[in-house]
DNA sequence: ATCGTTTGTTCGGCTGCCAAACAAAGCGGC
DNA sequence: GCCGCTTTGTTTGGCAGCCGAACAAACGAT
């Protein structure tokens, strides 16, 4: 009756192995815990030693988690040393911004292998950047040897909303040239990985939430600041996207009706006042009344403006601190309706720091007085221009911890390392 | 060896029944259902047939859930219907206002079986306050015969912040004569239930989910416009309170830098433009200008004005449609931050219906030209002023359909009808 | 009346997880 | 150096949960 003989189930084990939720959950436990005993993870999670070790066992023929020697005794025998191999896969992080095409390739801890960059009329050039990105790719992945066995995925950040449920649907308000299409398929076929899509503040947030000032923080705000404004929004640890997932756009949120049109219609929205093209129009409002400023005369682009501000020109602070202001004001508005326990602010200005951020803080100190239990800490990003890069990575690394079946050496021992 | 006979497990039926994740959704999904077959669970749910079996032999002897009789045949031997004993339990949910105190005793479908409504300074007098709640409950109950040993728990909402990790912490700004403590637990002991407290916002909004217009929408927010403005949000179907519990703020949401000042500390927030108060100075204000208006003379109450809008006063017409302007302006804010699928306007105001939200629209339909995908649909709310007092009987009524340990009868048979 | 269909139940079995027992490997006291 | 004591990891037996298959019950259709 019994034709299976007690020691038989090891069979199971050769072949493809059971890889359900408790699983996959030790799986991330031992990713993010970097080294971690067998001991340690049951009092972790709860579970008994036994359960812990059958799942393991299923876990080391992957090549992702490996043994890697004894720790420290604490009093009895000492622990075997289970390690995550972050470097058993590899992924594709691309920036696709509105003027230029980044691609970084990561290891599965989030650090980057290689790096491309390249300016790029890219509103404009849809076939022209899509030949771009796949360049990029190639030759991030010709730098390291062997990496394109390994490679897991390719995340794409694009400068638009975009519909998590038709990822190569962008909208066409945002950049008319691609006609609604991101037309990426062509670049998951051609290095046979899978692809996914999203927008750039989402992915911001997510690098943020991963590897910079939002660790550790459940709920929060990622405001990133360049020529448009946008932002991402981590709500309970998970990116929230909104109901058709174009939640975060902050940059049309109404400051001052009686301030300056914008593209979305109305007037004095956020990004009317502290988009790029806004504060080098400003600084030219404001360069007669500071004639010893080193920006009142010559060419004037957001990097000067920020340049000076570093140097103390007065012209550029002043600016800096109305900047600070206004954002403030829209950040207030946030903070109100959604109480994140802290907003990050990104993008070229934050490397001002506290010169923009201590307007803001006044700004909001004042505004939520009436709750002041929705007082958040405001940080600038910790991460630097290469956020966006490699949270496309990051969003491709977190599917394929809640289901490892994406790596490729997972269950294809031909392609291990 | 096997000292157990195979039928004799039906011992565990006798005494505690399992009740884990699965038998607890399936207790959900009988309660949303209505009336039901194991089959049709089955169908439902991907479980077998056998397994639901089990589980609502489990099921049963709660009292919760009872076979009711046979449905109609599909072809093959007719189904037992199962049908949710609505009335095996009932909820008190109290509404405490800026001004007044409700109480509603309910069953546990959301239907109020008693009602209770006194004006009283709640700001002002806590402990007055808390005996009114107190003596209202009691009518309630006993206006039901027997519905006292069924209460399941006692739901509050009140007018200001809360922290649902410290639920008797109110927060002191809004009501500093209550000094920053609720003080419920009194009503908790003598009426031997739980007791759950949240912000009228949130239970609005939840009630609106369960009961109203938000029916079947994942990502709503609901805007409550009364003497302050406050907002409750529904984010992938559950309410979310942000990182302390003081989500939904809207009130204090900037919308003129160059407006009135407002208790806050900042010019121009949505209260000081469309609160009940600031309705009514504008009205004064503008009575020059409309001496053919019925508000031209008498005393100005925010009821006078909406009665007469909607008997076409061209006075308050103008309000309105300001009113409806401004808010539009927020819930523009709003839908590109959040992107919810539905905005619902609650309060007083919202029984104007599209003499408010005509103008709302049309400055939401410029303001979210940008991200298109973004337009939400508004409505007006579908609950009449008991929302806010059922909407915290559904507090305790989900809490309860998570854990059905709370109701009386579950284990208790007793305390049974 | 017979057959096919649907429903609900029973029964044996597989899977997943656990507790207990045990082996391995350290520490510490004498 | 030997004997406990502790901690770690593995093995084993067992229990709970869920399923598939078989079966009885109750209907419709022919």
């Amino acid at each position: 009756m019994n034709e299976q003989a007690p020691g038989t189930n090891g069979a199971r084990r050769a072949g493809v192995a059971r890889m359900n939720s408790l699983s996959q959950s030790l799986f991330r436990l031992i990713w993010q815990e970097h080294q971690i005993s067998r001991a340690e993870i049951a009092r972790n999670t709860g579970l008994s030693r036994s359960t812990v070790t059958e799942i393991v066992d299923d876990l080391l023929p992957t090549g992702l988690v490996a043994e890697v020697g004894v720790g420290p005794s604490r009093g009895g025998r000492p622990p075997i040393v289970l390690e995550f191999n972050y470097e058993a896969g590899c992924i594709l992080g691309v920036d696709m911004g509105a003027a230029h095409v980044a691609v970084a390739l990561t290891n599965l801890r989030g650090h980057v292998l290689a790096w491309q960059h390249r300016f790029h009329p890219v509103r404009t050039d849809p076939e022209g950047t899509r030949a771009l990105i796949a360049e990029l790719c190639a030759k991030c992945l010709a730098e390291i040897p062997g990496s394109r066995k390994l490679l897991v995925g390719i995340g794409i950040a694009v400068p638009c909303p975009v519909d998590p449920l038709h990822p190569d649907h962008l909208s066409e308000v945002v950049l008319p040239d691609w006609r609604g299409r991101g037309g990426f398929k062509p670049l998951a076929t051609r290095f046979r990985v899978p692809l996914f899509v999203d927008n750039d503040a989402n992915l911001g947030a997510l690098a943020e939430r991963w590897w910079g000032a939002g660790r550790g923080v459940d709920d929060f705000a990622y405001v990133k600041v360049a020529t448009g404004v946008g932002s991402g929004h981590v709500l309970q640890g998970k990116v929230y996207r909104g109901a058709t997932g174009v939640a975060g756009e902050i940059g049309h949120m109404a400051i001052d009706p009686h301030g300056k049109p914008c593209v979305c219609g109305l007037r004095g929205c956020l990004a009317t006042l502290i988009g790029a093209p806004a504060l080098v129009d400003r600084a030219i409002e404001l360069r007669a009344q500071f004639p010893n400023s080193v920006l009142a005369t010559g060419h004037l682009t957001i990097e000067t403006i920020e340049e000076a501000a570093l140097a103390g020109d007065p012209l550029a602070a002043q600016i800096v601190t109305e900047a600070g202001g206004n954002l403030g004001i829209a950040i207030a508005s946030l903070l109100n309706l959604m109480n994140p326990r802290l907003v990050i602010v990104g993008g070229g200005i934050s490397r001002l720091g506290d010169q923009l951020l201590e307007p803001l803080r006044d700004v909001i100190r004042r505004r939520t007085l009436v709750s002041s239990l929705a007082v958040a800490e405001v940080r600038t990003s910790e991460l630097g221009p290469r956020s966006t890069a490699v949270g496309a990575a990051t969003y491709v690394l977190d599917a394929a911890l809640d289901d490892c079946r994406l790596f490729p050496s997972a269950f294809d021992p031909s392609r291990a390392a």
